[in-house]
DNA sequence: AACGCCATTCGACAATGTCGAACGCTGGTC
DNA sequence: GACCAGCGTTCGACATTGTCGAATGGCGTT
């Protein structure tokens, strides 16, 4: 691998640590989690804080993730096609279903979520924009999973956490439940990642077709499954329309 | 300075580079922006791509920001003790008040929004957790410039840019407006930034006494100044109580 | 079809980051 | 109150590592 600069792997390493442990880390737990000297991490750490990547707890000594990346974070939105396009097909998705929207898009095996619209009339709801969620669990990750072959290969190997009663945690029924995915073209999940909550989601492809993120509906399982248990296809339709809208948008019609 | 690793320091230079330009930069305008050689900042880019820090547009070949930095961001903010411990009380101010609601933390001689509270009974609003407001031109602004030293010498020679009309643009104008927050304990703002908005702006102090931050309320002019440019005093005292309460529960009071 | 732009590769040099030991501080303990 | 343990921090020598500038190859344009 030509040109790859060490030190700016282990900096990432040490940033990823941070936000992984969310929490202050000194610098010795840092330097034994990676192997490292503690001058080198020193070092490492020192240079992270003067360019504001993380700061310094003045009373423990210890370090933590610092405000600047709060701001490339945002910055990232900003520049992130996929939301910027996604944004209006969104808000009139959550006004027609009357659910909460979110749009997510792979990353390490998981699903990052770059956009959220609140569920329209309840407003005490916490944003979660750049919250990463489980693959096996949620239909944004189901759809993911099916669509995108990176992600299944990031995600081979890995336990599947056990969130509710019903989440899928062996991998016989998790490629079950990718089939039919792939088969109907959009995902459902019913109380598998919190009790009482279900998702209905569908994949955003972008120029060549490839699929570049999901977007999904989420609320009670009462509205979503009302009757016994079996998916409310209006809402379904109303899902697959705004997935197909964006991608349109996107530049995937052309093939 | 010692320690300084040299490579992370021009790694996050073309972050920045990268969140300023807000879009696509390619190789050859990064190097000559930072005076480096081309191949140099080709290593340093594919490392930053092997991380997820920064992303290739296949078609074009230029770079952009990554994924990875928005999760970065949020993991930040779950760690920032500031906005945590002051949710609760923005929550409270914005339904007392009936404006939105900002929490920001001076960062490079800006002011970086944290936390953002929608104004009550408006959905139609874009959340900017994240952004980088002027100090010159918010309420925010002259709070953190009246009790933070280091915002101040950061501002030192910037040109102030004019947003307004009413923008203050003469650093005499600036001071004076400066001393009044001072001896007033809070800061207001008529149409200074955006035409026909207002804000009002108290300090938010942390462990020691020091200013950490301040919390503010904005919305339109004819609300926040309703008789002939005079505040509305009520809401004054509405940002101060929970300016005071937020500085309470960061251990302010104990100095 | 030929040009020029731009991302990418390559190899040699030395600048640069790494390491491990030693320092000094703070907080707890006997 | 003195000791000890653990922490972040500093230091200097070594060679690993990143840097540089020229050369390459692909792409879109002329």
């Amino acid at each position: 691998m030509p040109g790859s600069v060490q030190s700016i792997e282990r900096a990432a390493a040490i940033l990823r640590l941070l936000a992984r442990g969310s929490g202050r880390l000194g610098v010795g737990e840092i330097s034994t989690s990676l192997g490292l000297a503690k001058g080198t991490t020193h070092g490492i750490l020192k240079t992270l804080q003067d360019v504001g990547f993380v700061e310094q707890d003045k009373a423990s000594g210890k370090y933590q993730l610092g405000a600047t990346l709060l701001h490339l974070g945002t910055s990232y939105l900003d520049v992130n096609e996929l939301r910027s396009r996604a944004i209006n097909w969104a808000d009139a998705l959550a006004s027609r279903s009357g659910e909460a929207v979110r749009i997510g898009t792979p990353l390490d095996g998981k699903v990052l979520v770059v956009h959220h619209v609140f569920r329209p009339d309840d407003s005490l709801q916490t944003l979660d924009t750049g919250t990463l969620l489980p693959v096996h669990a949620t239909a944004l990750g189901k759809v993911l999973l099916a669509y995108d072959s990176g992600v299944a290969a990031e995600l081979a190997g890995a336990t599947l956490e056990q969130y509710t009663r019903r989440t899928l945690v062996t991998p016989a029924a998790l490629r079950k439940a990718v089939a039919e995915v792939r088969e109907t073209g959009w995902a459902g999940e019913a109380e598998e990642f919190a009790a009482g909550q279900a998702s209905i989601a569908a994949p955003i492809r972008g120029y060549g077709g490839y699929v570049v993120g999901a977007i999904s509906i989420a609320g009670s399982v009462d509205r979503l499954y009302p009757s016994a248990g079996r998916v409310d296809q209006s809402l379904v339709t109303f899902v697959q329309n705004a997935s197909r809208a964006i991608s349109r948008d996107l530049g995937a019609g052309r093939w």
